[in-house]
DNA sequence: ATGAAAGCGCTAACAC
DNA sequence: GTGTTAGCGCTTTCAT
């Protein structure tokens, strides 16, 4: 089970060949220097004299030395791993994003010599997978994405005093002490509406998630908000459904019954193109007879007929500021305020205009 | 080693309270034994005696330990951290795919206690990153994703004694002896292509990448050999465009100008949906008129409308055999055979179904 | 079946 | 500035 040669010897005097990786003591009996000089050279080369810091660069570059990562983090208790439980979407949403967040995430982690360690859980217990990486000192720190209404990752992980930063504002309890930041859902459905308002819509249906749904009733809000200051009603115009495209189609084309209404602001891309769906069946015109905007600017949105307009979020940025703020958790940094709203765009297509033909 | 019993702190009287996880020596302070009966009870229960397992093992459970994951590591060199370069798609098709395997992947690794470790690097060094995680003992070994003809990280990884396993076959080098796993795109295109003969297309266009695509080619291969098996001369139906919906389009509208094209097979699902985005403009209907199949499987091509028939991979099964193989290459155990087809599977959809109406 | 000793590779203290 | 010493928490001989 391991390995077959053994590498260094117990003997004093052993020192054949490198079996494995070259080691600090490896580079500091070739640079002539004791071991902890070499360490220095690592993380306080201000320490050394230049001469012997470019002398023990060279010997390190020529034997291709990395630190060993697992005595580092032994003697340090830092492993420079971020923990992500990562699962199947649970709100149907979030998986549209994850990919293009995942990226960013990686990306501006690695700036900073960190790592992401993925791992799963039970579907039933969102916990489940966080303690063990804790106990274990497996992970530096935690970001948690899953943070709907009643999810009580957070609150755990604050009684463990486990570093974290969420992806999702705490819901329930809006004064909570943990760092988090969050995209602004209601500016992005007032966005999408004042759009379709621009573009001659009066009478905008809202297609969205059940009322438990604290960000579904986030993004109605705004929706709803900026119809009632452009003086028109609401009223009957906003239908609960779940995040799937039939179930989309069908209350479309219910809603689609009266004519008044021409317009469609959704709380996702599927229920985006569930409108999509039923305006085809109708033998309507996107954009041009009825304008549709979704949410979360998924590949589905870019890549469909005629074109799906949609509210993006600015994951790239979220990623960025997510592990800003870890690192300033991490240094135990006063955190100006522990919450951060971030702004979404949108980004329009033909399905929310007007003015064009096939 | 002054105190064997007292942890932490060169002063007897140090720090009462527990400031970190328990640790081995806790819990055999607490349980009365010594560490290696503890480590024993964690590794080789068999070892104990039944009633000293239990009692060890109930003070485990009280005390919520868990064994340093840094410590084992520095010990037993192995980090059970699996890497995974992950980064923007390079070929287009990768990126649709990568959500469903990651979670597969994820949730297949953690069955074995293992994590997969994501990391990133200069998108112009296809090896950025692998050297340092392997010289620092990071990762027990990696999973080889974007394996296209003349990428050298197989070489790379194979030269350096990594263990690693490839999603995706060496093209350059059909006897490479590292272990490998691919999806037969061949056998899907043929899939794809059978399905629209039985649906009574005759003249198939293929929609494919550039020449120098080998997983392209390979597919591309599925369709002429079906195409030729059936009696039908592809010469003049194989047209090849970089992977874009809009290049798609286009070139769609130049191929349905002649009108005895009626079906298409398409290297991407991209692609498919720039053939619905053309049968849209020309007001003619995916399934009905032209029969349309695009590959992957993307979520794109199950929301869209009327649907997009298309060629899926099994990545779960993809993900399980990769960790199954990873497996036995770290044991050092013989590999039946270095690589392993998987068959793809054709999602059929409204765009390739003649008898429906809107 | 259980215990003692050694050491994986590194860095934080403290000499010199 | 540089070297010496002492562990971080664990597993692996080797005794008992």
């Amino acid at each position: 089970m391991t390995h077959p040669t053994d590498r260094r010897g117990h003997r004093p005097d052993a020192r054949p060949q490198p079996a494995g990786p070259p080691t600090l003591a490896t580079v500091a009996d070739e640079a002539g220097v004791s071991r902890q000089t070499v360490s220095n050279a690592l993380n306080n080369p201000e320490l050394l004299r230049p001469e012997t810091l470019t002398r023990v660069q060279e010997v390190i570059d020529r034997l291709g030395y990395s630190p060993n990562r697992a005595a580092r983090q032994l003697r340090t208790r830092s492993s420079h791993l971020i923990g992500l439980r990562f699962e199947p979407a649970l709100e149907g949403t979030s998986n549209a994003l994850m990919d293009r967040f995942l990226h960013s995430l990686v990306a501006t982690a690695s700036e900073t010599g960190h790592h992401l360690l993925l791992f799963s859980g039970d579907p039933e217990d969102p916990l489940d997978g966080y303690d063990d990486l804790l106990r274990s000192t497996a992970v530096d720190a935690f970001i948690v994405t899953d943070t709907y209404a009643g999810t009580p990752q957070s609150g755990f992980l604050r009684d463990r005093g486990a570093p974290f930063v969420a992806f999702g504002r705490p819901w329930d309890e809006p004064g909570a002490a943990h760092a988090w930041l969050d995209v602004d859902g209601a500016a992005g459905a007032r966005l999408a509406t004042r759009h379709l308002l621009e573009q001659g819509h009066r009478r905008i249906a809202w297609l969205g998630w059940e009322r438990s749904s604290r960000i579904g009733q986030d993004r109605r809000s705004g929706w709803e908000d900026t119809l009632r200051e452009a003086g028109v009603d609401p009223t009957g115009l906003g239908v609960r459904l779940t995040d799937n495209v039939d179930a989309a189609r069908m209350a479309a084309h219910h809603v689609l019954d009266d004519p008044t209404v021409t317009g469609f602001v959704c709380a996702s891309d599927t229920l985006g193109l569930g409108v999509l769906h039923a305006l085809a069946e109708r033998g309507r015109q996107p954009g041009a007879d009825v304008g549709v905007v979704g949410f979360d600017d998924s590949a589905a949105a870019q890549v469909t007929w005629p074109g799906l307009s949609s509210v993006r979020q600015p994951l790239e940025r979220v990623a960025q500021d997510l592990v800003e703020i870890l690192h300033l958790v991490l240094a135990h940094k006063p955190i100006a305020e522990p919450g951060r709203m971030l702004a979404p765009s949108l980004v329009v297509r033909r399905s929310s205009l007007r003015g064009w033909t096939p």
